[in-house]
RNA sequence: GCGCACGUAGCUCAGCUGGAUAGAGCGUCGGAUUCCGGUUCCGAAGGCCGAGGGUUCGAAUCCUUCCGUGCGUACCA
C-alpha cells in the first residue's frame, strides 16, 4: 500500500495551481477546503468561480476544462465531480484513508506532529495577576487560554517561554501591605481599620494569623515593607498552587521590583527624554502619545513622583525585546485594550521594532449560578475562586470549558450546569470516546484476539468509517489552524467532532465479532482513533482515562 | 461623545481567508439496545443570522448608518 505524503488539501491545491498553469490561465485566489457537507466530498475548491470574470466564460465549463485536465493527477483521488455554480468536488478513495491507519499508530504522539516553528523562542504572558488575592474565575481563562496556546506553538516545535509578570511594587500592592498590618493590628487588640480601597477578603485575616505567628507582636507602625513583603509572598504561593494544580507552571516570574532596582525605569525615562518624546507639566511627566495617534497625552510620573502603571509596563516591554524572543504574545483580558498602543508607542519612539508582539485579547468570564449573575470584586469578599471552581466540577472541565469559546465572546460559565457532571458536559462526551476505545480494545483481547497487526485494511469502507477517517485526518489542518489564529477553541470543536464520528460508527459497526478478519480491521482503525484522541486531549492539558 | 469588541434556534455557542439547502449541544417531543459500557445513536419541531443601505455572479461573513450589550476612554492596575 502505498503511503500519501501530503494531505488533502495541499494535494489538491498543488494540482490545480500546476493545472492553471498548464492551461496559461493566471494564478487567481481561490479557495480549497472542506465542505461543510460530506455530500460535497472531500475537498472542494471554488476555483472556476474565481476565474469566470477574467476568462469571460461560464463557470461550468471552466470546472469542466480543470476537472478534465486533473484527471488521473492527484493521487488517491476516486472521483470529481462538478456541481452548480462551479464547485468542483473531490471525494478520494478508502484506500487514501486506509493508508493513513499504519503511519498513525507507527507514528503514535508524533502522528502529524509539526517542525513549522523551527525550534524559534517565543515567549507567552498569561495570567499576570497582581498579587493582592487568589485567582478568581476571570483569572482562570486567561491562564488557560495562554497555557493551552503555548502548547500548540510547543506542538510546532517552538520554544516557549511561559512568563508571568508580577506586580510586586506600587500603589495596589501597597495597599495589600496596609490591609494586612489593619487585620493584623485587630488581631492585637485594636480596632480594625480597613484603608480606603483596601482588600476586604478573609483571606487577608489568614495571611495577618501566619504574619504574627512567624513575627509575633511587634509594634508595626514603621514596617509597612514587612507586611508587604509578607503578604505578597503569601499570596504568590497561593497563586503559584493554583496554576499548577491546573497543570500550569510559568517558567519565569518576571518581578516589576526589579525594574526599579536595576534602573530599568530610569533608562526608559532617560532614552525617552533624550528623543524629546516627554515633557513636564503640572509637575508630572508626560509621554507626547498624540504624537503616534493618541487622543491625548499620557502621564508616565505622576506629580506625587510616582510612576503610572505605564512606565514599568513600557519597560517590562523593552526587556521583552531585548530579551531576544523571536515572537512576544501577549495575553490580556479586555479591559486592557487600551493600554497596549500607548506601550507599543513608546517602544518605537525608543527605536524598537514591534512587529514581533502579538497582543490577544479575550473577553470576561460571566459568572451565573442558578441563572443568576454572580459579580466579581477581589477587594470584596464575594467572588468564586479558581480553586473553589476547581473542587466544583474537577480540572478537566475547567481546562476544556475555559478554551471552547472563542475569546472574543464572553464567556458564560454556569456553575450550575458546570457542577451538574453529567451528558450535557462534553468533557464526558469526549473522555467516554476514548474511554471506550479503550475498554473495546480490552474486551478484544479478552476474546483472543490480541495480535491485530496483519489486518487487511481494506475491509475498511463502510461509510461511516470512511468520514471517521477523514475527521481523523484533519488533526493537521486543525492544529495549523491553531497556530495561525491562537484560538484553541479550534482544536476543542474538532475533538467533539472527532469523538462524534467515533460513537456514530461505533453505533452501527460492531468492532469485535466472529469475523476475525474483520475485527483485525477495525482494531487497528480504533486504535489509530485513541492515538488522536489522546493527542488532541493532551495538548489541551485535559486528561484521557481509560475507563471513567 | 470617542475607541475596541460582541449581537446567529427557547438557552449556550460553531460557521476558518465571502460560496452550495445557515450547523451543533442542551432543553422539548418521538424512536433505537439478545450485542464491544445507553455517559451512546436516530428522527422531529424550532431561524427575515439585531435593523436599514451598499459592494458582487454570490454576504451570517466585507463596507456604511442606526439600535442594543460589554469593556475602555484615570496623575487606578
Amino acid at each position: 500500500m502505498s503511503v500519501f505524503e501530503e494531505n488533502m488539501l495541499q494535494a489538491v491545491q498543488n494540482e490545480i495551481y500546476l493545472c492553471l498553469e498548464r492551461l496559461g490561465w493566471e494564478r487567481a485566489q481561490f479557495s480549497v477546503e472542506r465542505p461543510r457537507k460530506n455530500t460535497f466530498g472531500h475537498v472542494s475548491s471554488n476555483v472556476a468561480l474565481t476565474l469566470a470574470k477574467q476568462l469571460k466564460r461560464r463557470p461550468l465549463d471552466i470546472a469542466n476544462d480543470i476537472a478534465a485536465e486533473l484527471e488521473g493527477k492527484i493521487k488517491g483521488l476516486e472521483k470529481i465531480e462538478i456541481v452548480a455554480p462551479g464547485f468542483i468536488n473531490f471525494t478520494f478513495s478508502p484506500e487514501y484513508f486506509q493508508a493513513y491507519i499504519p503511519r498513525i499508530r507507527k507514528e503514535k504522539e508524533d502522528f502529524q506532529k509539526s517542525n513549522s516553528g523551527k525550534g524559534k523562542k517565543v515567549q507567552v504572558e498569561f495570567v499576570s495577576a497582581n498579587p493582592t488575592g487568589p485567582l478568581t474565575i476571570g483569572h482562570g481563562r486567561q491562564a488557560v487560554l495562554g497555557d493551552t496556546i503555548s502548547r500548540i506553538l510547543e506542538w510546532h516545535d517552538f520554544d516557549v517561554t511561559r512568563e508571568y509578570y508580577f506586580n510586586d511594587a506600587g500603589r495596589q500592592i501597597r495597599m495589600l501591605g496596609l490591609s494586612v498590618l489593619a487585620r493584623y493590628n485587630e488581631l492585637m487588640g485594636m480596632e480594625l481599620d480597613i484603608p480606603e480601597g483596601g482588600y476586604e477578603g478573609e483571606y487577608i485575616i489568614d495571611i495577618a494569623a501566619d504574619f504574627r505567628k512567624k513575627h509575633g507582636d511587634l509594634k508595626t507602625e514603621n514596617d509597612l515593607e514587612l507586611f508587604i513583603n509578607f503578604a505578597s509572598n503569601a499570596i504568590f504561593i497561593t497563586i503559584r498552587d493554583t496554576l499548577k494544580r491546573l497543570g500550569i507552571e510559568h517558567d519565569v516570574y518576571f518581578n516589576e521590583k526589579d525594574l526599579y532596582k536595576q534602573g530599568k525605569i530610569k533608562e526608559v525615562l532617560a532614552v525617552l527624554g533624550e528623543k524629546a518624546y516627554t515633557y513636564e507639566e503640572d509637575g508630572a511627566t508626560w509621554f507626547k502619545a498624540t504624537e503616534f495617534g493618541a487622543d491625548k497625552d499620557r502621564v508616565l510620573v505622576k506629580n506625587t513622583g510616582e510612576p503610572t502603571y505605564r512606565l514599568p509596563d513600557i519597560a517590562y516591554h523593552r526587556e521583552k525585546i531585548r530579551r531576544g524572543f523571536d515572537l512576544i504574545i501577549d495575553i490580556f483580558g479586555a479591559d486592557h485594550h487600551a493600554t497596549y498602543p500607548d506601550v507599543k508607542s513608546a517602544l518605537e519612539a525608543m527605536g524598537f521594532d514591534t512587529s514581533s508582539i502579538r497582543v490577544l485579547l479575550h473577553q470576561f468570564v460571566t459568572l451565573t449560578r442558578n441563572g443568576e449573575m454572580v459579580k466579581m470584586s477581589t477587594r470584596k469578599a464575594n467572588f468564586v475562586t479558581l480553586d473553589e471552581l476547581m473542587d466544583l466540577v474537577g480540572t478537566d472541565v475547567v481546562r476544556y470549558f475555559y478554551i471552547m469559546r472563542n475569546m472574543d465572546s464572553h464567556l458564560n460559565f454556569d456553575l450550575a450546569l458546570a457542577q451538574k457532571q453529567t451528558d450535557e458536559n462534553p468533557v464526558f462526551y469526549l473522555q467516554y470516546a476514548h474511554a471506550r476505545i479503550c475498554n473495546i480494545l480490552l474486551h478484544s483481547s479478552e476474546k483472543g484476539i490480541k495480535d491485530y497487526e496483519d489486518a487487511d485494511l481494506t475491509l475498511l469502507k463502510e461509510p461511516e468509517l470512511i468520514a471517521l477517517m477523514d475527521v481523523m485526518l484533519e488533526f493537521k489542518d486543525i492544529m495549523d489552524l491553531c497556530k495561525k489564529s491562537l484560538e484553541p477553541m479550534h482544536l476543542a470543536n474538532y475533538l467533539y467532532r472527532l469523538a462524534t464520528a467515533f460513537h456514530k460508527f461505533y453505533s452501527v459497526h460492531r468492532v469485535v465479532s466472529e469475523n476475525i478478519e474483520l475485527s483485525k480491521a477495525r482494531l487497528q482503525l480504533i486504535d489509530a482513533v485513541k492515538i488522536i484522541l489522546a493527542n488532541g486531549l493532551k495538548i489541551l492539558g485535559v486528561s484521557a482515562p481509560e475507563r471513567m
